[in-house]
Formats: structure tokens, C-alpha cells, sequence
DNA sequence: TTCGCAAATGTAAAGCATTACATTTTGTGC
DNA sequence: GCACAAAATGTAATGCTTTACATTTGCGAA
């Protein structure tokens, strides 16, 4: 069940079947429909390593994510792999745990497997690997790197955009003292984010204090500690931007155990809204953000980024707030108080 | 960069250099550290195409999971490509959104892609798809396809015991009338989810009425769907037994939606234990089921089937009930009544 | 009918690692 | 120092497809 008994079925040569395979070159209606009959008869599948092996090309698209444990992934994956099945593309999928060593570990087998592009959606991203990356010559798409926009294509959020929203939904309510979950230092995405915040915080007028601003981990334990941190601080914000759902949806669990109430005694705003947002109590007020448009952008850049046409305007998709009800006025939380 | 670079650094031939890379035979060690030096110098990777081509194995498993959006199955994804990982292993993962169709065509580009393994978490598997897996020469290991154990390897769930014990847990809270939320009819795994309810009621000698089978989709959806019916029914059971977490979560949203109370008025018990449970309001009483374990023992089976070791026995997870706020007295509820 | 050109098809090399088999080296016992 | 078995290494074929280049076919014009 080779090239070659296909070739001899349909009665023409191994290259004939191989350009009706490919559609590389044309090859008469007539042969074709002989090829196609026998490829049938026989049930022959091409064998994708001699593939890949000859062609230099592999079909193959990765995409590697920091966490899929954390619902944001998942959705991307789903939207990313669709659309790469619809265009006859496989997607192997690597997840780092927010681990550089396993990052460079997943570039490194992908490669060896030769894959033709590569989707990084993780933000543990280091010189080392930016070197790597470099030295093998296939398209690389990152999400949120600008600084890397120079050497590879580029999706990013407009957080500055979406920060400002979330701020001035606060505002509107009452709120002056606004606090932030940041997420590790140790991620350049997470610092982009908390550099957004602190912009948007400047372009709305509103200070920020240093103990406002909690160190996070963008997992459902950042949220835990933020919230017993800030249920029994003095002078604590009244309001929580967040800067990613699962630290937010650790928090409400975390005021829920300590008998606190969200929005009553401090408003709870978090970024990305997971499907969890609406099922959580209350329900998470929060910035929405297109796992659908990443994906689709991601996935195109890298396929522009195959046929050589060299366009490189790098895709910003903006998130916009979907309130609900973890965030309420200031007035009701100071009767409540006083 | 091919091996014969590598040899020729090294002094010695192509075939030394493969032996020391597989450790397929002894090399002295002397000239094993030349090759390792002259590999390390040349920074040489084996192209996987290749060695796939010409030994017939990938060193690659396949994945296949019916949602990756239920968090269930991200957990179950870490845990298995963590593990394979450690064993020199690829991953390769597949989504089938419960889709037949998908399904079929992840196997085919599965084996066209020459993977030496291919573990099966969906349970919507046609006859079709089963003579597909039986024609490929490679070890499969299924989840809850009991049916199939004797052509394939298979990790099953006791969920009679853990049925069982659901409902006894409902019993010591006083409840007779136990509805369950099933899965969809055509999902098979959703079907023995359905009949061992039946059984495990039958074996806690409880009778249960057919308008207390509620008819889900093992989403969120079928989930808020039969929480409208369940609150508009005259005679509604006092307590629902649902086929898996994510309706339960579904249940419980729209159960506040409508301003229903859980567990005053009706008593909800998952299955899974999501990490969403403990986030939900209330906390979601559920049956736990590891996902660690199954990943475990999945990957055994198909490390067992590549090295001919027959023994063929089949694993039993068995799940446990972890109790949460969502179960209560119906007691408790028959004082709100009256 | 014949010529010439474009289109279609065929031939065979190449891509890179593994491995059966052949050959050389090493080490042991005398 | 020699003979011989065992261990280490080398040679070259092999896996399957793609593709550069060579050849044949088809078709319109003369």
C-alpha cells in the first residue's frame, strides 16, 4: 500500500499519482479519475513522514499554551485547530505549565518533527528560546510579545483599552479606590498587563497606592491569598480590577469562605471572561476577550507568513467589559459601612 | 546537520552514531562520548521524519478527547503528556466536539502520521471507527468502552459504586425522590452513565419515576434547560443526580437565574469534581473522578501493548462522593414548603 | 501528413536515519 | 605471541515520497 501500488493500479508512474495527490502540476482529468479510483480501491493513505521527509513540508502547525488548566486555552486550541483542520493543517498542542524548560522543550521537539508554524501562546518567553526560535527558519506567531514584533508576527491586546473601560465602569459607580491582582513577575505578558493597568489608572486620573496593587500567580491561588490579604487590610480598596479571571473567581471563593461579600464590600472586575464567569457567585463582571479572533489572526499570520507575502501588520484585538454582578456602586458598600 | 555530519566529526560511522543515539546496541564508551561531543559541537537534532520513516516507529501518541472545553478533559490531556513526556514521549491531541465524524478523521491523520499509541477519551464511537482502529496494526486504549475489552485495551469507571454512593448520601438527607440528568442518548458513555443510575437505584431500592429523567447533552446547557423544566414540573424529585459536572453547573446557574434556591429546594450532585465546583454558589456537591488515574493507567496500557506484555486485565477507577453545599436535608426543604 | 510546441507523463535521484550483514578490533587462554 | 570468540564498528540497502529533468503525447498550423 504504497506510492507504487497506487501507480501500478491506476497504470501511470509514482510521479503521476504523486501530482494528483499534490495537485502540484496538471495532470489530464482523465488520469486523474484512474489515479483517484485506485487510491480508493486500495484505501492508500500517504505516509506523512516520507512526506516530510522529501518535501521539507509537514502540515503540521503547534501551538503551544502556558496553562490548560485555565479555560482561556482551551478555547483557543478548539478555535485554532477548526479552522487549521478546515485548511487540511494538523496542530499538535505542548502545554508548559508556565515553565520556560518545558517551552524550550516543546520548541525543540517540534521542530524535530518539522513543523511548518508555530502559535506561542504563553508569555515565559526567554532570550534563550527567542534565539532558538530564530535559528530554525519557521514562522513563529506570538501572542502578546510586542517587543517581538520586529522578528515575528504578532497577535496583541489593546489592555490599555480594556483596562480604561474597566476603570471608568468603577468611576461611574463611585469608586476612587481601585486596587490591582497582578499576575507572576516573572511573565513578561503579566507585566504588560500590570504596566496597562498602571497607564490606564494615569489616563483616568485616579492614584494608585503601592499596597494596592497584589501579587498574583493567574491561577485560582492568587485570587485566594488576595483576598484574605485584602479582607483584612485597612484602608483596602474598594474595588479589584484583576488581571486575569482565575484569580478573580479564586477571590470570590476565598470572600465566599470568609463570609465577605462581593459586590457589597468590594467590587471584583476580572479579564478574559470564562465561560465560569456566569456561573460563579455573583457573577463576575469582566473584560471579554475573543479566544475566536486570537486564534483566527494567529492562524492567518502564520499562513501568510508561509506564502512569503510579507505584510506584517500586527493584529491588536480590543476587550470590552461585560458587567455583571460583582461590580455595584460605592454608595450602597459606604450605608453598608457606616 | 544529518547524522553523516555528525559522523564524520566524530571519526566514525553513521551507524555508530545512530547506535549511541537509540543506545539500540554497545558502543564503547570512548567513542560514545566522541559522538555525544560531536553532537553537542553540531548542535544536531535526528529529523523525526526520518527515523519515523525508516524504523516504523514515532515515538508519538495520540489523544483524543470529545470536549476539550470542559475542564475535565484538560486535566486528563496534563496529565497523560506530562507523563509521556517523561518517557520520551510525544503527544498529539485531537478534539471531536462529540462529533462521529471528527472523530474518523483524527484517527486517519493519526495514522497517517505513524503513532505508535492512541488513547480514546470520547464515547462516540461508531462500528465503523472500530473496524478503522482494528485494520491499523497500533495499541489503542479506550476510556469507558467496557464493550470493547476484548480487542482493545480499556480504563473503565465503577459508576455503579459511585451512583451508589451518591445516593445513599441523599438517603441519610431523606431523599425518595432522586431524578437524574442523563447525557445524551447517543453518546454511549452517556448511556452506561444512565444505566448504571438505574442499577444503583434499583440496589438502594429506590424507584424512580421516567419524568425524573431529564434528558442533558453533558453541557452547560442541557444543564440550564432541565433546571427550567425541573422548576415548573408539579411533583419534581427533591433531589438530582446528574450525569456529569458541567450540567450540573448549567442546573445551577439557571437555578439563580430563576431565584430557585439549591439545596433548599432541590438537591444537586455532580460528576467529575471540576474545579469549578468549589467555585460555584453553592459549592457543588459531587463524585470525583481522577483524572490523574485514568491518565496513569491509560498510559501504561498502551506502554504495556507496545512491548507485547499480553496481560490483559482491564482498570477500574472508582469515583467517591465529595460533599459540598448543594446537598441538604429534605427536611430542611419540607419546612420551607409548608 | 508533418512539424513544432506545450502539456502530460515518466525516470531516477534525493531526503535522513536505521539496521542486516560484513568486517575489524579487542581480549582471553594457552 | 597466536588462535579464536566476542564485541565493536563499518558498509550499504532500505523505508516512501517528491521533484528536477528527460521523454513522450497531443494538438494546431502549415
Amino acid at each position: 500500500m504504497d506510492i507504487a501500488a497506487v501507480a501500478r493500479r491506476a497504470g501511470v508512474s509514482t510521479a503521476t499519482v504523486s501530482r494528483v495527490i499534490n495537485s502540484s502540476s496538471k495532470v489530464r482529468e482523465n488520469t486523474a479519475a484512474k489515479v483517484r479510483a485506485a487510491i480508493e480501491e486500495l484505501n492508500y493513505r500517504p505516509n506523512s513522514s516520507a512526506r516530510c521527509l522529501r518535501s521539507g513540508r509537514s502540515n503540521l502547525f503547534g501551538i503551544i499554551v502556558s496553562d490548560i488548566r485555565n479555560p482561556f486555552f482551551p478555547d483557543l486550541i478548539e478555535h485554532f485547530e477548526l479552522l487549521a483542520t478546515q485548511h487540511g493543517i494538523d496542530v499538535t498542542i505542548a502545554n508548559t505549565g508556565y515553565n520556560e524548560q518545558r517551552l524550550v522543550a516543546a520548541v525543540r521537539r517540534f521542530f524535530e518533527r518539522g513543523i511548518d508554524g508555530l502559535a506561542i501562546f504563553t508569555s515565559e518567553v526567554s532570550n534563550a528560546t527567542i534565539e532558538l526560535l530564530r535559528s530554525a527558519d519557521v514562522p513563529v506567531v506570538f501572542l502578546n510579545q510586542p517587543a517581538l514584533a520586529g522578528d515575528f508576527r504578532t497577535v496583541t491586546v489593546d489592555y490599555i483599552q480594556g483596562f480604561v473601560e474597566a476603570i471608568e465602569h468603577l468611576r461611574m459607580l463611585g469608586h476612587k479606590k481601585i486596587g490591582f491582582l497582578a499576575g507572576p513577575v516573572t511573565q513578561n505578558s503579566a507585566n504588560r498587563r500590570r504596566k496597562a493597568f498602571l497607564a490606564a489608572m494615569k489616563a483616568c486620573d485616579l492614584s494608585l497606592r503601592d499596597e494596592w496593587i497584589f501579587e498574583g500567580d493567574h491561577r485560582l491561588t492568587g485570587g485566594r491569598f488576595a483576598a484574605e490579604r485584602l479582607f483584612t487590610m485597612r484602608n483596602a480598596p474598594t474595588a479589584l480590577v484583576c488581571s486575569n479571571d482565575m484569580m478573580a473567581i479564586g477571590f470570590l471563593e476565598t470572600a465566599s469562605r470568609l463570609e465577605r461579600r462581593v459586590p457589597d464590600e468590594v467590587s471584583l472586575i476580572g479579564f478574559d471572561d470564562l465561560f465560569v464567569c456566569e456561573v460563579v457567585h455573583p457573577a463576575l463582571t469582566t473584560l471579554h476577550l475573543s479566544r475566536k479572533e486570537i486564534a483566527t489572526r494567529a492562524f492567518y499570520a502564520l499562513q501568510a507568513s508561509r506564502n512569503e507575502s510579507l505584510e506584517h501588520e500586527p493584529a491588536v484585538i480590543s476587550p470590552y467589559l461585560v458587567p455583571r454582578a460583582s461590580t455595584g456602586s460605592v454608595a450602597r458598600l459606604k450605608s453598608k459601612a457606616g
